[in-house]
DNA sequence: CTGATTCGTGCAATACCATGCAGTATCGTG
DNA sequence: CACGATACTGCATGGTATTGCACGAATCAG
């Protein structure tokens, strides 16, 4: 068996069983635990999976809910939002993505704003339960467990029937070539729409995220109305792309 | 069993129940009580829980955000949810209105049941973020705001096209001459759609419900398969409908 | 106050892990 | 085809984690 294959194998067989024992996988595969622990190391390297006593478990979402995801980089995430504030007026109708940052937004948003959100996000759909004047439009379709927002055709159709003034966006990376990409192409193509049904588009972005690039492309760069950020402007930044300072 | 996973059991076990008893946790997981013990030893001083004569207690309310309201009748609302968990078998398709009742029920879940839950309430979908094994379908519509759930025509037509197993529904009130009832005429429009598609409806009604009637009437009681109370079976139930003491 | 349960600690056995080393297979290059 | 470089695998070793048992102390219930 190669070894590539026997570590997809490993990965599989994760995804189905929800763990995985060295001990077990070395006697069922005919080899030594030696082998099977090292492939797991290598797979924890690459955050595929978490190494645990006897064997592994899954990475991302069992392992880190959202509350704590929502912890790293705070300081960012709320200087980035109280930045991106000034673009959100009052009566406006503003399509916002899911994820910690638009989180931080929602929360810092004043309670008397008048506004009219359409989201497919619960966790943004709930943060707004304090905003009396916010207008929620809930977006559905089948959750997508990872970022916990709605895909889906429904979704799709939810968003390409408004006309909204401002689109809030989250991303995995900005990148001078590449453009807006994220890590889920189902995911890629519905805020792709979501940029289209809106006449300009925002991106609030963690310095992890500038000059970053995912696997999957959602716009290029000038389809962007304005990027916000906790640094200076990048100088690759698009002419016509306005930029804010958090 | 690695410890690791086991500890996480403990976490969801002791969110579900809201306390854990270490005799009974070592012979269930055929562990000697010293295991036991000391995990919960480590996970008490990591945080997570807090360490008492015999198991332990949760270590801070949760922070969901209607944390508020779900501490009242918190223990009669647990007792419920494991009642009425009998009832919600692997496979099945389920809508689940919203409410604190309905979400206790959601948080005793086992965390590896696989099932569909198809909700206008972001708050249950939220709860779900931790059970892989569920597919959540969200229901859009417009923020309701009393009761922070989607409403309207997109609701409507969201729940229209489901064939469920089993609908969870929470009233205002159950009434031996009103029968079901709520405080919100479209809220009630859309309950009522919800017990058309389910091919049963389950009600989990604490005390302050029973016999107690609301504005605007959702159905009648013979429409009921199944009432969840925590006392004896009211007399006036019609015979068809089922009853389970919590 | 008394018996019973539960707790904490020390201890020994076992399981698990990282590392270094040697043997083998694979691959590219001349 | 020959040869060296590289990667992969298995084994041995020393170290760490986890578990169950024993026993005295603390705590609870009646």
């Amino acid at each position: 068996m190669l070894s590539t294959q026997r570590r997809s194998l490993l990965l599989s067989r994760l995804k189905a069983e929800g763990r995985l024992v060295a001990t077990d996988l070395a006697a069922e595969l005919a080899l030594s635990e030696d082998t099977i622990r090292r492939d797991l190391r290598d797979l924890a390297a690459e955050g595929l999976l978490v190494r645990v006593h006897g064997g592994a478990l899954p990475a991302s979402p069992t392992n880190i809910p959202l509350a704590r995801r929502r912890d790293l980089q705070a300081d960012a995430k709320r200087r980035l939002a109280q930045a991106a504030l000034r673009l959100v007026r009052p009566g406006m109708t503003v399509l916002v993505d899911g994820g910690t940052t638009t989180l931080a937004l929602m929360a810092a948003l004043a309670p008397d704003m008048a506004l009219t959100v359409v989201t497919h996000s619960p966790g943004i759909a709930l943060a707004l339960e304090g905003h009396a004047a916010v207008d929620v439009i809930l977006v559905g379709g089948r959750l997508y467990r990872h970022s916990m927002v709605a895909c889906g055709p429904e979704a799709q159709a939810g968003f390409a029937r408004v006309r909204a003034d401002l689109c809030l966006l989250g991303v995995t990376g900005v990148h001078p070539q590449t453009g807006l990409t994220t890590g889920d192409p189902e995911e890629a193509m519905l805020k792709c729409t979501m940029m289209a049904a809106a006449a300009e588009t925002v991106l609030m972005a963690t310095p992890d995220k500038i000059a970053v690039s995912g696997v999957w492309v959602i716009a290029a760069l000038d389809r962007l109305g304005t990027l916000v950020s906790v640094g200076p402007r990048p100088e690759w930044l698009p002419q016509g792309v306005a930029h804010l300072m958090a």
